[in-house]
DNA sequence: TATATAATTTAGGGCAGCCTAAATTTGACC
DNA sequence: GGTCAAATTTAGGCTGCCCTAAATTATATA
């Protein structure tokens, strides 16, 4: 882990771009690299060369490189970090797609270990700490048939399910009772940005915009 | 907002020093940045000149400097991201604290203004279109007192107020049914890493660590 | 197999952000 | 008001990361 932390944004991002070009054996060329992470092949160059001093990549010069054990342990790191922070952005807080994906790209160098564990606990991935490693199950129950949402984004008259209810009010108990708590099947039946009106499975109900902002439904 | 995105780390993070050592209306020195910022008075001296030179700080050579209005939005800006960020890493994530705000003083300078209005959203923090601003009611509702942690990491013995369940199988109406559904409150009566005992309001019950990491509880 | 072309590297330069050491300015005290 | 210590700035250097232009190496093709 101390090799990670001495390891720059730029460092991080080429190791990053080498492993994703890295389909079949091959080595990977300067010339796609620069191509794919918009620097100079000269750049690129420079980069990966550093990166062979400390031995993260395999460099051969005029044949490109690949990434050591060590190399592919940070890209699998970074990887997961990216996957981690992108879902967050998206199914918990409702963040466009691209612009998720960009923001996750500056924000996976900068998380701790800690951090990375506790936001993979709370997006539900299990940890092998035996392996140091958690990138297998990231993918597994990630379809784009299924997304999280918040209420406030959810779609209208379509059903969804609740999963997450972040209450700091005594409204808490209300809403359990009236059906809307975690599991629970409900309708997002009319919004006007302010009120929203719910159809839980036995009664109906309406939220303001700051309470519906902390449910979280599944389609 | 165009000011924001051409503002370096560094640059932002020396607003943010300046704005906190501004407490009474005098200039803020350039040894007391130094001392604050963990920087030579030289790389101080050249960093609030080139501050001063795109308007976001008044600099008087050998008086100090204070913000100007834009550089005070920019504080606000980066303070309000701040907290944000550090609630939800402690609160909903259960990171320790000062991890926390390390982490939280990395990420302040890469959110953009789009995730800022989500993660507000998420944390039930209400923003004024108007102004383009919403630092006032941030600390509110933040006390040291009532802080949210995943079961997992919650004190043995003490009752804690369920707040979030994160539940993707059919185990949640077992535990509402137990007593362990949102707003009920509980106690962790004995735990060892792998199985917990809790005590819930009518019943008593165990869990295993990767349903217990789905808990959020608030003490 | 010689050569033209494409790919790559080397050489050298710029900028941001840090540093140390040497001026310079301020302000307090006699 | 002069002097001296402390604070500050200037000068100049270093590194990481980017660039362009020139040199070098690889390779495809006649």
């Amino acid at each position: 882990m101390a090799i990670m932390d001495a390891l720059s944004e730029s460092a991080e991002m080429m190791i990053k771009n080498i492993n994703e070009l890295a389909s079949n054996g091959e080595r990977v060329r300067t010339s796609d690299l620069s191509l794919k992470t918009d620097l100079k092949p000269a750049s690129v160059t420079e980069m990966i060369q550093r990166l062979g001093d400390i031995g993260l990549v395999d460099y051969e010069p005029y044949h490109g490189v690949y990434l050591t054990k060590q190399g592919q342990h940070v890209a699998n790191v970074i990887d997961h970090r990216f996957n981690m922070l992108k879902r967050f952005l998206t199914e918990i807080l409702g963040v466009e797609k691209d612009e998720a994906a960009e923001v996750a790209c500056r924000m996976e160098h900068i998380l701790t270990k800690e951090v990375e564990k506790k936001l993979s606990s709370f997006l539900g991935i299990d940890y092998d700490e035996e392996s140091d490693l958690f990138c297998h199950k990231i993918n597994v129950e990630t379809s784009d048939e299924s997304e999280f949402v918040s209420l406030t984004n959810f779609k209208e008259g379509k059903p969804g399910k609740v999963r997450i209810i972040l209450e700091k009010s005594e409204l808490t108990d209300t809403l359990s009772n009236a059906g809307l708590s975690p599991g629970r099947t409900i309708i997002v039946k009319k919004s006007n940005g302010e009120i929203y009106d719910i159809e839980t499975e036995h009664s109906t109900l309406s939220l303001d915009s700051a309470l519906a902002a902390k449910i979280i439904l599944q389609n």
